[in-house]
DNA sequence: AATTTGACGTGACCGGAGTCACAATAGATG
DNA sequence: CATCTATTGTGACTCCGGTCACGTCAAATT
């Protein structure tokens, strides 16, 4: 199904393009829906196209050797993937998957390209994404050097709550992750963060909500134990 | 000391600026000698200088908040590092630390930001560089998947292998990093490197060629090891 | 409603990497 | 040359997270 400029504009990337911008890019976008666990970019396929994601949540995930599952990062909606797309030609380096269902987006690579050149206002967007991005998988690297793994757990809780659900002393993660998907993101295996939640929750420091709720209840104690300063 | 145009046309990034791009960079682009551990860039800082290694090697390092070191990428001579800065004015993510003694260019951020603007080859250059470090950091996350230890580390060995130093089965690392080095690059204690290469070692697959040379004697093998077909 | 599927929960066991402690080099430095 | 410091080498012990093997439960599918 061919995208509109208004669906187009509902993205931050896109938002600040003019009418015209937009316009030019609506006939090389089309809006796709996918269902959980599919796969919606390969890894090592040279990707032409940008991934928007409408709803839903992705997850970006790598494969070893020995056919476990790395995690990279999550894609949450009104966010993109794929960009790698826009700088290069080289394949994409890792597998994007649908952790629910999901519709996305996708925007032909090479016209968005000219669109970002035209606009050097886009660019720059672009640019600071991606910068952004390399922080963040900074931020996730730097997780893993934790020896503590109830440590890492915490942590990884604390980058999931979403910034405008969070106020002073509690917060909210919507759709949150499944356990698998927390453990390849932190390298651990799904027991061990079915137990961590276990003793947070019988801490009162997280409680489920139904199904696709998770309320932190306590963020300071949360984040004490992710910043080491209190033992699990 | 200020650098030359001639100097800064030396790095891959600014080798193909017109001459008149590297006049106007020159002014602002100072050679700087650091001493091994020396602090290069700083975590958390506005860095208003990209830094190009001219000699020596340079390792981008984190740390976690119980301190332990975590190693993210190294930087070889003719390289860049603190490129973020190009793209917003948020803080430099990691430390860059000179790994052995180093003589770096610094060139301020906005007159590059402004070069790179006008010649939009040059942008296309640093976006290209900026996404080649995502795919960078994307396979060196997916090395820490890896459940064997030993095959973390010749996984590791591999990558480092100068590709222009390789034959087809054999080849060899020039200042190779030290095994602590390695060991926080892939979240391991110095002693489990050690180990490994104690073992690849008595098996004639790595040898020391003198100080700063590291010979791979055995490609094939060291690459089965990587990928998993054989235990060590 | 019955069945299947996938997520979550939990115990027991075990292996392997971290830690500690120390020795042996090798490089720097005066 | 003598000294000091950093890197490398190695053994012993410990412990903690992976693995395996279940059971439970809710939601999707027939």
């Amino acid at each position: 199904m061919q995208a509109t400029p208004e669906l187009l504009s509902r993205f931050t990337l896109l938002k600040p393009l003019p009418r015209e911008a937009l316009e030019q890019l609506a006939p090389h976008a089309a809006l796709v829906r996918y269902a959980r666990r599919a796969v919606v970019l390969e890894a090592g396929a040279r990707e032409d196209n940008i991934c928007f994601l409408f709803e839903g949540r992705l997850q970006g995930v790598g494969f070893t050797i020995d056919g476990r599952e790395v995690g990279l990062y999550f894609v949450e909606p009104g966010d993109f993937c794929g960009e790698l797309a826009l700088f290069d030609d080289n394949p994409q380096p890792e597998f994007v998957i649908a952790t629910t269902a999901a519709s996305v987006v996708f925007v032909a690579r090479n016209p968005l390209r000219e669109v970002m050149l035209q606009n050097s206002s886009v660019s720059n967007i672009v640019g600071r994404k991606l910068a952004e991005r390399v922080r963040q998988m900074t931020v996730q690297r730097t997780l893993l050097g934790l020896s503590n793994v109830p440590q890492r757990v915490c942590g990884q809780l604390y980058l999931l709550i979403n910034e405008a659900r969070r106020e002073d002393d509690s917060g909210e993660i919507v759709n949150p992750p499944t356990h698998k998907e927390i453990a390849i993101m932190l390298n651990l295996s799904r027991e061990t963060v079915t137990r961590v939640f276990q003793a947070l929750q019988s801490r009162r420091i997280i409680r489920r909500d139904g199904p696709g709720r998770l309320i932190v209840a306590d963020l300071a104690s949360l984040r004490h134990f992710a910043e080491g300063e209190e033992e699990l």
